[in-house]
DNA sequence: GCATCAGTGTAGCTTCCCTTAAGAGTTGGT
DNA sequence: ACCAACTCTTAAGGGAAGCTACACTGATGC
């Protein structure tokens, strides 16, 4: 008993002669009367009987027939689901992020996607070194990643929605001599002890052609990751440190200056299979993060970043 | 789409590799490998990905398994239902009886079958010759049908339960001289005008044995099928008929009288396509049918009929 | 009674699916 | 760091299942 056999019953119930469920099934007569001995073989009582010339359901074939209209539809939802799934508009979308892009992007997405019917969010934030955030693809739907300008690009395995290019800054303590300057060579801070992330993560890179362009080594005082303690540690007098202009959360207590002489920015980039934005909620939850890169990279720049920016 | 290539993504899904699958399934890795791609092939987004050596399913693909649920559900339920159907207790069981086995048989059933959980009936009434009665089994599945001793038996094609091996007896109106007799000959009762059945009906043949074993021709004056309906043209002195000893609910002006000479009885039987009593339903019915003519042909009996019959 | 129609068997071919065998990628141990 | 074991995939071949074509039986209608 499979599909095919309760559907040829079903369209001979339905049609009342082999002849017709054959046409309805474009197949031949002798080919549905197989399939219903074949049915009928699996069945100890009769399903069919013959009315005439014609051969009509007996109630027990009936009884089948009404539980083969349960199959199809179990067929028909199966087949639709899969489109179900790609065009669910509130579906489950995970985003992964770094620490700094996550706390940039995502209230901007949990503010807009509050509204019932909206994609539903799984954040999972990932401090990851730059070639770890492809393989997070595997488990997210969204990963917001960063490399630098010169640094290898990402594979060709997964697609890029680029959402910022964002300056990098040399973040000094309030107070500290060099605030003075409205932009910073690699020579004027050469000589200062440094907070930079560990190896292999992004900005380590920045942190190399600085060394390269002041013609000297770096003293690396501390090897921190998060911004958040950078610019504590920053602000307390141990070191300065390379800082992302937009997305840090500004420290009362740190100041930015504009870096030049290298080219210190980072691509901040969502990175997805290509098969996750078949599916609508993944589209929606890009754009909106689209959106939120605009507004992060405009409106909410503090005004000192801002006005370097334009120097 | 199909049955087979759910259920492999389901086995992939619950399992959590190929090899597993396939075990469960029977069947070799190659296979599974192969009906997952024939059922990628359908569905534009990936089911599957590769992790490290195991292959699992992705989002799209749990929600394709999930459905594949429904449709093994479906099918089971399919395989089920004609069993069901077979073993329902409350199932609808069609019986057709012709008119006297209808009036003293139903009463009995309809009571006995009150309770719920009991077989439902539909009942329906049916008046043909003796040749008209299997056909009937077609449209139901329990017939009420007579035929006399010396007549064809029931064709080979229908099953037979026995109920009723019910005497006929010569009816008279209350107050003719014959009422005087504990029981009539074929010369009794030769001259009398006659009541009975039309061609073709079973107690024709009976008549026709009375004419035979008198040596003369009967006058047959009316010709009424519905027992019923003779009693009264009886009572008004219309003529004699034969009557069904326990079957016809007695008249106060009509009074019975059992007929020697010849065999006058009729075997009153329930014909049914023997594939129809393995609904458990059908067969409780069969079941009260017996004890209902077991009553019938005892209890029932009015105290005249009783009587003679003992004679 | 013959022509027509409906359904069923049979032969032969196509199609599908499984197995076997070989290959590519991954993992874990020595 | 290589090698062995494991997992999955692919290619080729064989067997089973289903369909078509065609002949046949039984029912219907002029």
């Amino acid at each position: 008993m499979d599909e095919r056999q309760l559907r040829v019953l079903r369209e001979l119930g339905e049609l009342g002669s082999v002849t017709a469920a054959a046409e309805a099934l474009r197949v031949t007569p002798s080919a549905v009367s197989q399939q219903l001995r074949l049915l009928q073989r699996s069945v100890p009582v009769p399903l069919t009987v013959r009315e005439g010339r014609r051969l009509v359901l007996t109630p027990a074939g009936q009884a089948l027939a009404s539980a083969a209209i349960g199959v199809e539809t179990a067929l028909a939802r199966a087949r639709r689901s899969v489109d179900e799934f790609v065009g669910q508009a509130d579906g489950l979308v995970s985003v992964a992020a770094f620490h700094s892009a996550a706390a940039a992007f995502w209230p901007h997405l949990l503010r807009a996607l509050a509204a019932p019917g909206s994609p539903r969010l799984a954040l999972a934030d990932e401090d990851v070194a730059q070639s770890g955030f492809p393989p997070l693809t595997r488990d997210h739907d969204i990963v917001l990643a960063h490399r630098l300008d010169h640094a290898a690009p990402w594979p060709r395995t997964v697609s890029v929605t680029p959402l910022l290019h964002e300056p990098l800054d040399v973040a000094l303590p309030a107070g500290h001599p060099l605030t003075a300057r409205a932009s910073l060579t690699p020579g004027d801070v050469a000589e200062e002890p440094w907070i930079t992330v560990h190896d292999g993560f992004p900005l380590m890179a920045t942190i190399d052609a600085v060394s390269a362009a002041a013609g000297r080594r770096l003293h690396l005082a501390h090897r921190i990751n998060e911004f958040a303690v950078v610019a504590e540690v920053v602000a307390a007098g141990g070191g300065i440190a390379l800082m992302p202009r937009w997305t840090a959360r500004p420290h009362p207590q740190v100041v930015l200056r504009p870096l030049t002489g290298v080219h210190a920015r980072r691509h901040v980039d969502a990175l997805h299979r290509p098969e996750r934005t078949a599916r609508t909620a993944v589209e929606s939850v890009l754009g909106h993060l689209r959106t939120a890169a605009a507004s992060i990279s405009s409106q909410n720049a503090p005004p000192v970043a801002r006005r370097a920016a334009r120097a």
